[in-house]
DNA sequence: CGCGATTTGTGCACTCGTTCACAAGCGCAT
DNA sequence: ATGCGCTTGTGAACGAGTGCACAAATCGCG
């Protein structure tokens, strides 16, 4: 809403108020930002990039070129002042504002998701819950009742909603993602375990249990063929 | 248990029985099996490279790279083979055993774990539940019992659990961790928010939704400035 | 039996990301 | 005021991963 201009300190001119960021980077300033608030919490007011690198389980030189990437920050011989780089890369993430999430598919994963706090402390606002089981449509969850996905539409419209959040079964995924696009969503996470095909411009990320477990086996595999191997030796 | 020696057709000697896989393979690894089981249900039993690639959502010629990677498998001018390629992932995975999962933090997110039906169908068997709070312990959950967290190390022991996922608050994570990791455990799925620090040899993977969540805020953020700069052009 | 259509496997160039190592900058003690 | 120790920011080398483009291989058909 309020796209305020670049109106804080030194930035690079040219470019409006963003360096594109390398993606790996983004992917890591989350990890930060929580790592920061967890030393804001322990009393620290700045922070080395040493010690904020240990909290967020990265390397340091790694972090120094992150933070870089977002204009300089630290003060040399003293660190990052901490409550300034949160607020700085709050803003970079555009956490400055409260974003709206729909939740649809209120089965075991969404019925917790609904009810996890983490979303509020860190940013969002579930606005909405969705499911096509008429026996949970009027339930209410954690304050929220529980509409039927045929109002998904004129809610996403008019409760402003800039995520959506697919909990569903696969086989419904691709159907809910169409809806959510076509009302003009643009960010969808999504727990269904399959591909969803989205049009350009629509950013989807995928949260696949079953898929970390695999890699994990995969590695426990090896692990297991390597003591076997060592004792063949 | 019986690791089988190389018994199948042309594999390269020299290494036992496992090529090292480059990691960012074996990520995607999971993601090929379940496109695989897609087609297989849709009645296909080979599958072009092409193909699959589409169902799992990646280019072509990387999932050609990758799947050379565990040796020859398709054929050319007729594709994949379908079954064989399934059994050959499951056995890079070490899916062909079936891994015991201990399951720490009954809360909501763990509750909803416990009864996610994805883990049985796809390799992994949740062999026992955790909490510290003696409220929830001994209440039952999806035909198990949820176990007092004193019982862990034991338990881990007893039923040969390989893999631990912690869905406990931040702040027990790294006490879960340490106990699983000194009764044996050596893979760690966390959904906790917040870094665990384990020993060499023990691998640890993440998940967090926030930061998910946040990531997709961070484009949205990008792609409103965007059309705002569009139009101040 | 040979040819063309098809599809795999891969060498190569390129991009992206990581890590090292160090110069530049800052504060503090003296 | 000056020098010393600490910490950031970054150039440059390195490594991993990606994608193109094509040769090699296989099947089906005439």
């Amino acid at each position: 809403m309020s796209q305020q201009r670049t109106g804080g300190p030194g930035n690079t001119p040219g470019s409006p108020d963003f360096p594109d960021l390398p993606e790996a980077t983004v992917a890591r300033l989350p990890e930060y930002l929580r790592a920061l608030h967890a030393l804001a919490e322990a009393g620290h007011d700045t922070a080395s990039s040493e010690a904020l690198a240990a909290a967020a389980g990265v390397n340091s030189a790694k972090l120094r070129k992150d933070l870089s990437h977002l204009g300089s920050n630290g003060t040399r011989g003293v660190g990052y002042n901490v409550d300034r780089l949160i607020r700085q890369i709050e803003h970079v993430l555009g956490l400055t504002v409260l974003r709206a999430v729909a939740l649809v598919g209120i089965g075991n994963l969404g019925h917790a998701l609904a009810g996890y706090a983490g979303f509020a402390n860190r940013g969002f606002h579930i606005a909405a819950l969705f499911d096509a089981d008429q026996e949970l449509v009027g339930r209410l969850i954690n304050g929220l009742t529980v509409r039927h996905i045929s109002d998904l539409a004129a809610t996403v419209v008019e409760e402003k909603i800039a995520i959506g959040v697919i909990a569903t079964p696969a086989h419904a995924a691709q159907a809910v993602a169409d809806i959510l696009v076509t009302s003009g969503v643009t960010s969808i996470l999504n727990f269904a375990p399959c591909v969803l095909s989205v049009p350009e411009g629509v950013d989807v990320r995928k949260v696949d249990v079953a898929v970390e477990l695999q890699i994990l086996s995969f590695h426990e595999h090896r692990k297991a063929a390597a003591l076997t191997g060592a004792v063949t030796l």
